[in-house]
DNA sequence: TGCATAAATGACACCGATGTCATGACATCG
DNA sequence: CGATGTCATGACATCGGTGTCATTTATGCA
């Protein structure tokens, strides 16, 4: 491999003019640029990021932990979408002129130590610390020693987080909803220690609210339990609870909880969206653009999150920061609205016509 | 930051030692070992990986390419099953105390060249290339100076790659299927171009033979095109061609296609798997597991295809291959079987004796 | 006991960039 | 025309490890 003796040598010039070349940190003549950047091409030199990492105690590494949480595999299917996650930061870093280097734990946390120390013995300037669904952490006390982003997740003590904004995610597809003639809109939740349903509940009410519709409780159903067990019956008895209360259109908590719904919805006979609207929440396009009909869905809009928290990152490790720049930040994501959700000026209502035959 | 010449000083010894202590290439005393193993706790020492790389001329990096091919949004979705892979590959390649550096195109073919040149900078010491879905490739000129292994996809030079034996793969899970009774297996196919879909067939095929079923080729139809125009009509027509040759199950090209035909079923009024049984292929779980009832398919060994990849790769580095290793490699999966498939003595025919009816 | 050998350690150079400082050649200005 | 400043370039040290070689001390064996 060419080193910039080798450059040097073959342009007749000095190291360090090459080096002024490359950096254009002084002025260089033209002729003498040419010479050097022909015998830069001729000899197909890359520099070394290792000693200039050295000589400038600058690495350009930014670190990522993925994955690193989880314990128990009850939610590990959530975190497939944080591809998305690592795409958006990975297109800020790069800007940066800097490289993400990516460690994930595949779940197990007794990896992270490990993960850590390459990080260390690789000088990264930051980290970036992605949980797999919006869920309070405690961080390692070891992480604390360089600056620190998180995604996905906060914790108690107030370190920079990028989160995404359920509440107003939810307000916006429940507003949508109502704009297009819904009124009865039910809901099926998670249990409450999902943090980010708690927030979409709010987001629901805030909508109700704001079109001053009722709020009908009965219409708010959980629809699965933390831990999963006879999830079907669980959920075809909420439903079953939530169908009592004649709505027109089924919000569920996620895109995964919908595509059950479709399925258990069909078992009774309904048509989606004929006889019944369907909304899911993550916009999970495996799931809802390949659902028929393609299902409504509010978008965890995973891929700003990531650049948001890289750009957040670059700015803390530069020193750069807007003044009064919050620690958390929320980034909210569009409603993107697919067939299962049909307009109720044209809805036939099936459901409770037929309700009331009986 | 702590460097070998302050743990050096601390611990009263030279530098040298103090190496020696980290990489016990030499005999060290055993009470200076302890002095130094002080020192390096108390000062919180790491050791920099860029002197080391520049010293060692050896980066301990090894690169990956992933979502570096596609050039339209077409299959975009079918590669988030990649971090499985990319989890059986770190496993690996942490275990030989090495670091995988990932670079993530996001589909942006333009972006490679300036991913290589910080791939380049790195030094990294060899290259995993991760294709989206089965399918051949052509490398840049510049990928191949240096150790490189294909993930998923294969070129015309026999550059060393793992893939999925997905001949083997669906023998697996139609062998299966005649074990539990079925006779007549209908078979939704991608189109031809799908090298994943024509081996798939071909293990349909030998499955069939080698338990002396005739093969019917009205069983078997295209259920989706090359463009995703008028999916859902054209899905339709082929179950309907598909149905009219009286399966009793029917295979499905992969998971996302199963999906479909769950929702095309039940419009038929067909329950699944009373009336009919269904299979998919990739094992994706976000879709497997959580439809209902749980959809059978054959999986795509991801972890595995990217441990033996790192594996390959790391031999390759080192120059211990195994004699005669080939060039390609296949990896084959396991089938997981769920409730969508209904062994078929148990089975009533549904289907056949509701036609005969009619 | 004497000598070959191994164990234990240090001195020093080197990997490939870049920051600092120095120097020579011109240009500008009073 | 000499003083001053800018441009263009090079010499040299340095970042933090490790390979090489030398040196000293301990050990083994005839």
């Amino acid at each position: 491999m060419a080193t910039i003796y080798d450059v040097a040598k073959a342009a007749g010039v000095s190291p360090k003019t090459v080096s002024r070349v490359m950096n254009g940190d002084a002025p260089v003549n033209e002729k003498t640029r040419e010479a050097v950047e022909a015998a830069m091409a001729s000899l197909n030199y890359v520099p070394s990021s290792a000693a200039r990492t050295m000589r400038s105690q600058r690495s350009g590494l930014i670190g990522m932990i993925t994955g690193a949480i989880s314990t128990t595999h009850q939610f590990e299917d959530t975190g497939l979408p944080e591809i998305y996650l690592v795409q958006g930061a990975q297109r800020v870093i790069a800007q940066s002129n800097r490289t993400l280097l990516i460690a994930d734990s595949g779940g197990q946390a007794d990896r992270i130590p490990a993960l850590l120390q390459t990080f260390r013995e690789h000088r990264v300037e930051g980290v970036l610390y992605v949980a797999e669904y919006h869920r309070e952490v405690s961080l390692p006390a070891n992480l604390r020693d360089r600056p620190i982003v998180l995604v996905n997740c906060f914790d108690a003590e107030d370190t920079p987080a990028i989160l995404p904004d359920d509440e107003a995610g939810q307000f916006a597809l429940v507003d949508g909803l109502i704009k297009r003639g819904h009124r009865r809109i039910g809901y099926l939740t998670l249990p409450e220690q999902q943090i980010a349903s708690g927030l979409r509940v709010d987001g629901y009410v805030r909508a109700l609210k704001s079109n001053g519709i009722e709020f009908d409780e009965q219409l708010v159903q959980v629809g699965a339990l933390p831990i999963a067990v006879n999830e079907f019956d669980l959920l075809w008895d909420a439903l079953d609870r939530v169908l009592r209360a004649e709505p027109t259109v089924i919000c569920c908590a996620n895109d995964k909880m919908a595509m059950r719904v479709y399925g258990l919805l069909r078992e009774r006979g309904l048509a989606i969206p004929r006889d019944i609207s369907v909304a899911g929440y993550d916009n999970y396009r495996m799931i809802a653009e390949h659902l028929h009909p393609g299902l409504t869905s509010a978008q965890l809009p995973y891929a700003a999150m990531g650049a948001l928290a890289a750009d957040k990152l670059l700015r803390i490790i530069s020193g750069t920061q807007r003044p009064a720049e919050p620690a958390r930040e929320l980034v909210s994501g569009p409603v993107v609205w697919r067939d299962s959700v049909q307009p109720r000026d044209a809805a036939i209502t099936h459901l409770s016509t037929r309700r009331k035959d009986t």
